[in-house]
Order: C-alpha cells, then structure tokens, then sequence
DNA sequence: AGCTACTATACAACTAGACATATCATACAG
DNA sequence: CTGTATGATATGTCTAGTTGTATAGTAGCT
C-alpha cells in the first residue's frame, strides 16, 4: 500500500524545509539520530534519506562533524530581462546549462501566431536543463525564427546559453514582452531529467521575449521544479 | 462439510491469547518464523493470520520491527482545559509522551498572527507523539512563543508534557480560547509514527491556548489516530 | 480446466546493535 | 600560551534479523 519508501519521503520532507529556508546555507543538520527519532524510524532509513540529497548536492556530510546545507532556498526574480546565467550568479549559485536538442522544423499555427511569421516557415526548437550548483532546476524549450536569425541553431549548439546565441549572430539585446504563469505536474520525462518524483508540482512559464524593434525572437516554455526555487515578483511601478 | 482454513483458525488462536491477556498493550508477537514454526505451517499461512488480525484493528506490523498488540479505541474529552495526562488516567489508560524534536525557528507571518507576535520572532516548534497503554494515539506539533517564555524549548525536551514544561518557567495555568476540527489523510511519516495506513484517516484539532491574561502561550495542531480516539465533546451551562 | 489453500524461494525495505573513525571542546600539564 | 590527552558526539561501516512483496509451484476440490 505504501508504494513510496520511507526514505524518500523523509528526503522529500528535508529538501522541502531546505527550499522553505528553515535552514541558511552552511547550517548544521540535525544530527542523524535526532532525526531518526523526529521521523521515528531507524538510523539506517535517515541515512539513506540523506544520502539521496547529498547525492543531488543538496548536503554535505562531514563525519564526525555533521551535515550541512550547501544551497539556499534560490529565488528567480521574474521580469522583463531575464538572464538565466546571471540570475544565478547574483543568487551565489553555479549556473550551468545542459543542450539537450536543437530542432529545426517547420512551424504551426500557434507559433506562427507567437512569433509573427507564415505557417510553414522555418523555427529551430531549442531544449535544455539548466542546474545550479549542479542540481537541475529547470527544463527549457523554446522556439525561435530560423529563417529571420539564420545560423542560430548552430549557435545555440554550441552552448552557452540564450543569450550568447543570440549574441553571436547580432541580437545584441531582447526583453520579455509577456509572461505567463501557470502549475503543472512533472511527466516521466521531465520527472527524469530534473529528478522529481513524477507528478511532482512544476512552475511552467511561457513568455514572449522581443528585440529591441519589437520583433518577436523567442518563445519559451520553462518548467521550473518548484521544489528547488522560487520565483519572485517585484511590482515596479512604471 | 466446509472446512476452515488453517490461516483462520490460527487467527482464532492468537485472537484468543490476545484477548485472554497473554500479551501486553504494545507488546510484540512472536516473529513471523517463529509463528509457522510454532503452528507447523508455511510464514505466509501466519501471515495470512495477521494480516486478518491487523485488518481487525488488533495488531499492526512494521517491517524490519514486528508485529505489536494494539489497545482499544479510546474517548477523549475536549473542553477548555485539555490535559493529556489527566484525560487518560480519568479513562483508566496509562498515557506517555515520547518528545519527537524541539526546534527555535523564526516565526512566519502566520504563526505571527496567531501568537500575536512580529514576523521573525523566535518561536519554539515541539513535535511529539502520545500514547495510551503503548500504542501511538495523537502526533503533536505546537508552537510555543519562546521571546516571550524564554527556557521553554529546555523545559520541553526534558519531556514530562506540555503543561509541566508551562509551569517550569512559571505559567501556571492555562486555558484553550478556541478549536478548529478537520480531518485529513495520514502522510507517509504521520502513518509511521500512529502506526496506521498512509492515507487512513486523522483527526486534526488546531487550538490556541492563552495564559490567565489572555497572552496566547501556545498554538497546537494534534493528529488523532481516528480509528483508536474518540473526540467528545460536553456541552456545559456557562 | 479453473479455483482455492498452502508451500517454497528469493529479494527488497527497514530495524537493531556494535564498532570504527573523524571532529570538537575542554581540561590539564609543561 | 602551547601542546596533548581525553571524552563526548558525529558520521561511516558492518552483520544480522524482521516484515513486505513477487514469482512459481503443488495438492485438492468442483
């Protein structure tokens, strides 16, 4: 009847409190034994459940010493310039990007739409995981015009990013023009690729982006694990 | 002639030993090989027994442990003045409390509210588990002021309750202002601590309780195991 | 043939305890 | 003040025992 061991849900259990900030970065985990009486199993099924967060880079163990958290609770500011890279590492995190494919296909009707082109042009469909401090975060997959922006799939092959891809072949600045929100639950294939439980809650952003003449570049669905960040808002005024 | 199968007439058996006494309120039964051994049979003819006993509400497993004796269902009054202690040796039941953890945590903008504190206020955080003859009827979690009631995360890992820790540092009597009542599914840790199915049903009480002056001293939410606990409630002349 | 009760075996998940080893704080001698 | 010894505490490792689950097989009955 229970299918979830109870190691992973004592896991699920830490990594929430973590990414709620109950602890700070560097703080001392309860120790081993404390939290086997809080959870009221063995010592053996804690460590098991620690193992699996030390394992994705949640903590560090240090024996005789203790257990400590090595990421905070990341938040992703939300707005009309969005830099996956710098974002990160004005959070103090590792950014780094993972290219998972980059497909040039002919468009539909909803991109054509999006991204103001004819039916049938050419887009080049971008995935990717991005990982900070070399746990996944968030699964990206965007769409850009190929045959306005020759040489962008390559480009984004190459790695490195949105932005320098678009860089590289004379986008020199883009901003979001839309955004919108919305809560899924992780597929196997996301589940496996931002290692969730499968149906796990994942924060789904589309948005538009355009450059600097208002012409669409990208649009992009981001699925966030929510587990590991959160997104936040600041309401300017304009 | 219907014959009855061996499995039924050892659950006879051992319904019978139970009944008679011959093991404890939260004893465990012999292991599963011991019990084909001692009855001639295969482990999963035993186990097909318990498995009918733990259906019954008589016994409960836990893999890796062993298979305990369960006590009967229990009626526990809820008024302005909740004492565990006194509420089970008023129905004849001998009650323990086992201290889960006490952490000193800041406080959110809703246990600010309830406590009638500021967002950041250090608050102690107390999770415990009750018991009456053995067997784990309620899981605790209270918030407890502790800028306002310094010493009490010590008085409260010293174990003896609630209302013992309250008078350690000089609150000498407190009363229940208000309870709300729902019922929720068990979480995997919550069914291991009340040693019940996950997803079984729990009562949830979440009360605030104040001092003689009206100062909030604690805000509590208890998870009764529903199927062992009877919450009642006298409805007095005020 | 199909159904039921039971047997047999193997492995997974969790508990229990013992012991090894690393770290830290403290006390004490030099 | 420094260095060392010691004890408490923390994680790491190992062995063994218990329940949970899955698969396969056997005997007896309808």
């Amino acid at each position: 009847m229970t299918k979830t061991p109870i190691w992973r849900s004592i896991a699920d259990s830490l990594r929430g409190e973590i990414a709620d900030g109950h602890y700070e970065k560097g703080a001392r985990l309860p120790t081993e034994m404390a939290l086997a009486e809080r959870f009221g199993v063995n010592r053996h099924t804690v460590r098991h459940a620690l193992a699996s967060l030390i394992d994705e880079g949640l903590l560090h163990a240090r024996r005789g010493s203790g257990t400590f958290v090595l990421s905070k609770p990341l938040d992703y500011p939300l707005s009309d310039r969005v830099r996956f890279h710098q974002n990160l590492l004005a959070a103090g995190r590792m950014p780094d990007k993972k290219v998972l494919s980059v497909e040039l296909r002919a468009c539909s009707d909803d991109d054509a739409r999006r991204l103001k082109l004819k039916t049938g042009d050419q887009i080049a469909v971008y995935h990717a995981l991005s990982f900070a401090d070399g746990t996944p975060v968030a699964l990206v997959e965007s769409r850009f015009p190929e045959t306005r922006l020759p040489g962008l799939a390559c480009a984004l092959e190459e790695g490195g990013g949105v932005t320098k891809a678009l860089e590289k072949i004379g986008v020199s600045d883009y901003v979001r023009s839309s955004t919108r929100l919305t809560a899924t639950k992780a597929t196997p294939t996301q589940a496996l690729h931002l290692r969730v439980q499968e149906g796990a809650p994942l924060l789904l952003t589309q948005s538009l982006s355009k450059d600097t003449d208002g012409r669409p570049v990208e649009y992009g669905q981001t699925w966030f694990a929510s587990e590991r960040i959160t997104l936040t808002l600041d309401h300017v005024s304009h």
